[in-house]
DNA sequence: CGTTGTTTTGCAACAGCGTTGCTTTTATGT
DNA sequence: ACATAAAAGCAACGCTGTTGCAAAACAACG
């Protein structure tokens, strides 16, 4: 298992043009062995002093630019971050699905299956991106 | 004008709930001498050394908690607040309308007009709260 | 009005988030 | 194995938001 994913991080480093390091290796570890997305401070909780501060920060960034993750805008100022479904690419993310954010575990979902409605704008507005994050009660909360 | 609009905000506070004073009328006021949203920076900008922050903090919570205003979550992780329409009031919001980010202006909108879409999610999931923000060039930037 | 009890403000201090510059270490391609 | 380019670590910094407490302002009432 460990090392079959171990495999898949690199393969999808390398797919996405970064050079592989122990960092890297492990963030993105984090990331396809959980469902849900993560914040900077979840990544540092659960690995520890094993890396600082500043390289998990650039490592997050260096992750969205290459499209291997995208970001989720909230309503507490936090931000979190999710896999990307391959389609995404350094420079354009293709996410068009919806958010979910649950308030009693404060996990958030990328809900794959359910894509985000087409919405029209009054005249005059140009739209690039649409995002829809929905919160209430996940289903492991129920 | 100005006497009108300061009296419209005294109205305001009171019919919510809110003791009148200086700092509250002011940044009421520039709310309702603008169409978009602000954020603390920008109240902070515009009000000079007038008001503590703390003070200013503490007023935008006090006006999102009686429903004078809604904040909108954006990507950038920084919140922006805007005036509600009228429905609002202490403990329950009803801002089912849609927001838009041009990316030129960095001005966020309210689109009053444009609700919500309604979105059907798998079984399981309970749902509170719909956010939409929709980003791209705004009229004024064309 | 003026007094009084309550609410708000200002100030100071603090914690957390995120960034930058620089040096050292590590990865990559030959 | 080596040279070059990239990433990591460290220290410092600025910005955002919070808290506790004392002073000031407000609202209610006589
Ligand atoms: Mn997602
Ligand atoms: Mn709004
Ligand atoms: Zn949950
Ligand atoms: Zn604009």
């Amino acid at each position: 298992m460990a090392t079959a994913r171990q495999k898949e991080s690199v393969e999808l480093l390398k797919a996405h043009g970064l050079s592989v390091t122990g960092g890297r290796k492990d963030i993105l570890n984090l990331f396809l062995s959980r469902k849900g997305a993560l914040a900077h401070a979840d990544i540092e909780k659960k690995l520890g002093t094993l890396y600082d501060r500043v390289t998990i920060y650039r490592t997050l960034q260096s992750f969205v630019d290459k499209g291997l993750i995208h970001s989720i805008p909230t309503k507490d100022n936090s931000i979190r971050y999710a896999l990307c479904k391959d389609e995404c690419a350094s420079g354009h993310h293709h996410d068009h699905h919806i958010h979910f954010v649950c308030k009693r575990c404060n996990h958030t979902y990328c809900l794959d299956e359910v894509a985000t409605p087409s919405v029209k704008l009054p005249k005059g507005y140009t739209v690039n991106q649409v995002e829809m994050v929905v919160s209430g009660v996940c289903q492991s909360c129920q």
